[in-house]
Parts: C-alpha cells; structure tokens; sequence
DNA sequence: ATTTTGGGCACT
DNA sequence: GTGCCCAAAATT
C-alpha cells in the first residue's frame, strides 16, 4: 500500500493522505491532483514526518488522480516554505499558494488564445462597444481580463469578436525568453567597484550560502556591481532573481539591463496577464528563465536553478507584505539563500538597521562603495526652519524653495518636490458646518482628487464624486481643502511658475509601467521641469540635469506612532535626497520642517549617516525594539464590532504570563475600521531569546472563535495600522 | 474553501 | 409533509 501525504492548497485543510495508485510515479515535491469530495484540489506530495496530521485509516484513502507535468518542488523550496509558514505563523498552504501562483500553469495546454483589436469597426455600434473599443487600444489578454480591463461584461467581448472587431491571437505559453549575454556590453568600472564586483563573483563561484550587505551612497553604481555578479552566475548557466521594491518605476531598471546583457530580463508582478505568468512560471521552473526581475512574491517561485539572488533597495517598506502571509522579502530572501546555498546580496544606500546590525556582528559580509561614480558629488543640503520662514498664507512652499525654484527654471535644470500624501488635501470640509468627508468602510478621510475629480479612500479604494452640495448641512459648493497633497504643491508651483512644465508622479498618476516608462522619457528628455512626488520618486530615478530637491514636509513621517518613523524618515529624505546632482551639476536639497533639532533631521542636514544610526541604535535598544527585542502584533477583526471587540477581549484574558514576553493591549487598532472590518490589536514585545511564535501559537490553538473573527499575526511589524 | 447535512420554522 | 434558511460538519 503506497499512500503520499499532501499539502494541499485550501488553508483550512491543510494535510491531506491519500493512495498513490500503481503505476504512478510520485516523489516529494511532486504537484498532484487529488480528489475531495466532488472536486478536484491541487496538492504537493510531501515528506509525512515534516507534516503532522492524523493517521487516516487506510479504507478512507482515495487515489490521487494526476501528476501534474512540471518538475517537483526541490527540498530547499520544501524547507522554504515549512521556514516561512512558522516564521509567520502563517498557514503551510498559503505559503504553498504563492509558489504555486499561476492556477493555469500548471495544467492544460500549451497555448492559450488571447485577443486584441483587429481595426475592423463593428456594423453596430452601442455604448458599451465603444467603450471597450476605447479602453482596449493597444492591449492583448484574455476575454477574461480584457472585460476586465474595459470594465464591461464578457458578453460584449464575444459580439465584438463574432463581428471581426476583436481578433484571436494563439499565444505559445512556452516559448523562449531572448537570451542574456553576460558579455553584451564592456564594462567599466572604477577600481573601489571592481573589489567589491570581484568578490561578489567568487561568491556566485562558490556556491554556498553568503549573505552581503551592499551598502553605498546613492549613486555609488551598487547596480553596475551586483550586475557583474549577474554576469558571473549567468556564465555557469544559472539562474539569478532580483527583488525590486515597486514595479511602477522598474521600467528605467529594465532599459539599464537590456543595455547590458543585450535582452530584458524576466518580469514577475501582481499585473501581468496570465498568459504571461504562466509563461515565466514555467520558464522559471525550466530553468530556462535566465534573469528573473520580480516584486516580493518572486521570492516563492520553483526555480530550476537559482545561483545569486540580489535584493535591490532592501531598505524599502515594500518588501514587507501586509496582508495574508506577512512576511519580510529581504528576511525571506536571506533564508532562500540559505536552503539554495546561494549567495544573497541587500543593496542599499540607507540600510535597515537590522541589517546593518547583522553587518556589524559579522553574520553579513559588509561591502562598502563610499564614492559617487564619475566623480559626482553628493547633494548640499539645507534645512529650512519653517517657523522662521513660513510660506505665504495658504502656500506650503517658503521663500528659499521659491527662489530656487525659479532659479532652476531660468537654467533649464530640473527640480523635484517631495511629498508623501497623495491628492490634492489629505482632509476636506464643510465651511458652513464643519463636515469632514469620510470613508464609510474604514476610519479614514477621504482625499480629494483634483486631477480625477474624486474623493478617494486610499486604504479601501472607495471612490465617489464630490457632491455638490454639503452632505450634513446642504450648503451649496462647500468644500474646503485642509493641508497640503502633491497635487496641491503641483498648483502652488503653477502659479509661482506658470511657464513651467510641472508632472505629479504618485501611484495614480504612474500606474502602469507603461505610463511610468513614458514619464522617465519626458523627464530624461528635459520635457520636465519640476516633478512633484510622493515616496515613489525617493527610489532609482537617475535624471543628470535634476539639481533641486525641495523636501515640503521633513516632519510629516515622524507624526504617529510608528516604532520605525524615524528610520524610514531618513531613509526617504536621504533617497529623495540622493536624486539631486547624479550628472556633472552639483545638486542642492532644501529640507523644509519645523523641528530641525530633531536628531533625524539633524543627522540629515549634517550628512552624517553615522550620527543617525547611532542615535536610532540606542533608541531601539532602549525601548526594545529590532534589533535589540522583537515585536509582534496580532489583528483581531469582523465585520462585526462587537464580535471582533469580545473575541478581542478573550484573547487578551488567556493571554500568556511570561518573563520575556510583554502583552499590550486589545486596544482598537489605530485603523479601527478598515476595509468594512472592525479591528482590535494586541502588541507583544519580547526579548530576543523568547519563542514568540511558539506562545502565539499555543495561545491561538487554545481558543475559538466565532465564524466571522479572523486573526492576523503579524511577525516584526513594518505597519502599526 | 466548498459542499453536504440537519435542525428549526413558516407555510400548505 | 415540504420548502427554505442558516449553522455545523465533513472533506483524506
């Protein structure tokens, strides 16, 4: 009797054991299809011994159905996954569902039939054809998705392609990538670069577990290093993944590599149409994807034959997923590199403190590039005490940003203008009553957009248009904007500078990679002359005539309790900083705040990185927190307040006593209402000895709770909402 | 997660 | 007795 158990992909199942019958070759790793019930589930044939479950009497054992025709998941992807489900806290099979990402990868045929306009105009036109002949210009997916992406129904779609105007397209899910050629291009580098590149290439020669900490300043060229690592692991036939933090700006990233090895690398995020998730899947699981460039979730997948994974800006928030499996990329990744025996590079300018404490105990191998390539120099940074020169009433902007403003204008030179709120005011009200426009489903205001013409919940992603009339008092044309937004900025900029070409770069504005490939276009073509920004801007923009940063608001990230304002402070002022002056122009970075005695901004003015992360060491290590002691939160939430608020309160009367565990709380979580669900917090801050996740666990076990309670363990916490 | 089962209740 | 709704149980 041959029975295999399985990790299948339902949550709440778990475990499953059932019969291999004769004839069919299975092996841990191996991605089958079982029978449950009436239906058919995904499953991976695991070790048991590494998945305890209860020994189900042979006569209940069905036959598994199918082996799917990829190859099985290698033990270090195995352990990965058991790693990261514990680590988090977090169910085994929601972390099998991120390697298995692609449903349809891994089963039916090799092509799929995509569609896209064909010109031809339908006889009869009707709103809703117009419609998506107008949003799908340009585009080839699915039905599926392009009803999506038009926002009009299947059925529209079919008409249109029984009338000629959409034509099938047969899409081979399994042709090859372009190859890249580690010699495409000669390269050159400074003699600081080529110790730092040349160890990193001895590294990828070796082949066992090294973790790096690439640390230099912006523009020190930390990518034309690690790509010399990438050329070395591509000439042992290798796989290399690198992790980036956002896609919406990867597009500058992209053209960089192609001017390198001669092709684009593979591309893995959330957008892609499934067509081409499937393709790279099983190119990655091939091994025939040579250079895989992904957001987080590129992390989890089955490569054939990975060799160096570099995580790039591994400071970045990003890397921390905040919704079903929490896990840290950059922690994950050093972890991969462990089970793989692989290098594993974190490049950054503004490292993470825990990183750099891993750096300085000597678990990390630090690599310094303390120079700017070229010979360009770092930014002059200045602050601006705002309550000596306040801007003009209304106005956001003071006097000394204006005037340099103006002063780039009349060079030709680039500015930037930094912002991290999205929109035109963070909060809009009533003149006549004081009303304040809020979300319905989370404690949050709604944000104007000017652009959009919306109020927008940016948690949810309500949107509605203003109304014209108060909603409370009824008092025609009332709104009144509170604060500023970039948009805002975008406006006062304007009308100081009417003749300038102004672009608001945000999430909204810079969606798709399309839009952002366009934007770094019009930028590098001096199109631009002042790019306001939220976070977005702070990262890998390389634009030689940019020679004036303006920081709006130095303070706005320290506001709230946030254990990591202060780092992630500085590492934004100090990113958004570094894209001053990258060409032969020396670049200026005005800091507008009203506490320059703040250590943060203090360290920042003085470009003293050393003083920063000396004061934050000794801040954490006070109040216990990373590197020094651990954090973790747990979510309770229902859409019912009372239900989430007494399955709260239980939580919180069976918490554990222990010596190196301290429990706060339940208290509402400071976003009380989110997405239509209440939510109350517990916080645990432990020594670093302490098993946290093995008293959660037992904690949790212990308990019931109704239906429509859902409990979120956050394991080192990025976000305290 | 999804499907099946079973109890309670209103209605014929 | 039948149909309907919802909660609980089972799924290997």
């Amino acid at each position: 009797m041959n029975r295999a158990r399985l990790l299948v992909l339902n949550a709440p199942l778990g475990v499953l054991d059932y019969r291999v019958p004769q004839g069919m070759a299975v092996e841990p790793g191996s991605i089958v299809v079982a029978p449950l019930g009436p239906r058919q589930i995904v499953g991976v044939v695991w070790e048991p011994e590494r998945l305890p479950g209860d020994e189900v009497p042979e006569a209940k054992l069905r036959p598994l159905l199918d082996v799917l025709p990829v190859p099985p998941l290698k033990p270090a992807l195995r352990r990965l996954i058991e790693w990261t489900a514990d680590y988090y806290c977090a169910p085994p099979s929601a972390v099998l569902r991120m390697v298995i990402a692609s449903g349809g990868a891994l089963r039916g045929p090799s092509t799929t039939t995509e569609y896209r306009l064909s010109g031809i105009e339908p006889d009869r036109m009707t709103p809703k054809r117009m419609q998506a002949l107008d949003a799908l210009q340009g585009e080839q997916a699915s039905m599926r998705e392009l009803a999506e992406l038009a926002g009009v129904s299947e059925a529209v779609l079919r008409s249109l392609s029984q009338l000629g105007a959409l034509e099938p397209v047969t899409v081979d899910c399994d042709r090859p990538y372009p190859a890249a050629d580690p010699d495409h291009l000669d390269v050159t580098l400074s003699s600081e670069q080529a110790a730092v590149a040349d160890e990193l290439i001895a590294a990828v020669q070796a082949r066992a577990f090294a973790p790096f900490l690439l640390d230099g300043v912006t523009g020190s060229g930390k990518t034309e290093v690690y790509s010399e690592a990438i050329a070395a692991a591509l000439r042992t036939g290798r796989q290399v993944l690198v992790l980036l933090p956002e896609i919406a700006l990867t597009e500058a990233f992209l053209r960089r590599f192609e001017d390198r090895f001669g092709a684009a690398p593979v591309t893995w995020h959330s957008s892609l149409k499934s067509s081409e998730r499937r393709r790279a899947w099983r190119a990655i699981a091939a091994g025939t994807a040579q250079v895989v460039v992904g957001a987080r979730s590129a992390l989890f997948l089955p490569y054939a034959k990975l060799s160096l994974i570099v995580v790039d800006e591994a400071h970045e928030v990003s890397f921390k997923q905040d919704d079903g499996v929490r896990y840290n990329a950059r922690d994950v990744a050093v972890m991969r590199a462990r089970f793989e025996q692989l290098p594993v590079v974190l490049a950054s300018a503004t490292p993470a403190l825990e990183s750099l404490q891993m750096a300085e105990s000597g678990i990390y191998r630090n690599l310094d590039l303390p120079a700017r390539f070229g010979g360009a120099q770092l930014p002059e940074i200045r602050l601006v005490n705002l309550t000596e020169q306040p801007p003009d009433r209304g106005n956001w902007l003071s006097p000394a940003i204006n005037t340099a403003l103006v002063d780039r204008l009349g060079k030709g030179e680039q500015s930037l203008l930094f912002l991290n709120r999205r929109g035109y005011a963070p909060l809009t009200l009533c003149r006549k009553c004081g009303h304040r426009f809020q979300c319905d489903n989370c404690s949050a205001w709604l944000v104007e957009h000017r652009f959009s013409q919306r109020l927008a919940c940016h948690h949810c992603g309500h949107e509605e248009k203003p109304p014209l009339a108060c909603p409370e008092c009824g008092e025609p044309d009332c709104m009144v904007a509170c604060g500023p937004g970039v948009e805002r900025i975008a406006d006062e900029v304007a009308g100081l500078l009417p003749e300038a070409r102004i672009a608001v770069v945000t999430s909204d504005t810079l969606g798709s990679p399309e839009r952002a490939a366009a934007f770094v276009a019009e930028a590098e073509a001096g199109a631009i002359d002042v790019i306001v920004g939220t976070q977005l801007v702070t990262k890998g923009f390389h634009f030689p005539e940019l020679t004036l940063v303006g920081v709006v608001d130095a303070d706005l990230g320290l506001e709230g309790g946030d254990l990591r304002a202060a780092e992630r402070t500085y590492q934004q002022i100090a990113q958004v900083a570094g894209r001053a002056g990258r060409g032969a122009k020396p670049g200026e970075v005005l800091i507008q705040t009203r506490h320059p005695e703040a250590p943060v901004i203090a360290a920042l003015a003085a470009g003293d990185r050393d003083a920063f992360y000396d004061a934050e060491t000794e801040a954490r290590r006070h109040a216990g927190a990373p590197p020094f002691g651990r954090w973790a939160a747990i979510i309770v939430s229902s859409e019912d307040d009372t239900e989430a608020r007494e399955a709260a309160n239980r939580l919180g009367a069976t918490r554990p006593h222990l010596p190196d565990i301290m429990i706060y709380g339940p208290a509402p979580a400071p976003m009380a209402l989110l997405r239509g669900r209440y939510r109350y917090r517990l916080l645990l801050n432990a020594r670093r000895s302490a098993h946290v996740q093995d008293v959660i666990r037992k904690w949790l076990d212990q308990l019931d709770f109704p239906r429509g309670v859902r409990i979120g363990v956050d394991i080192d916490p990025y976000s305290f909402v």
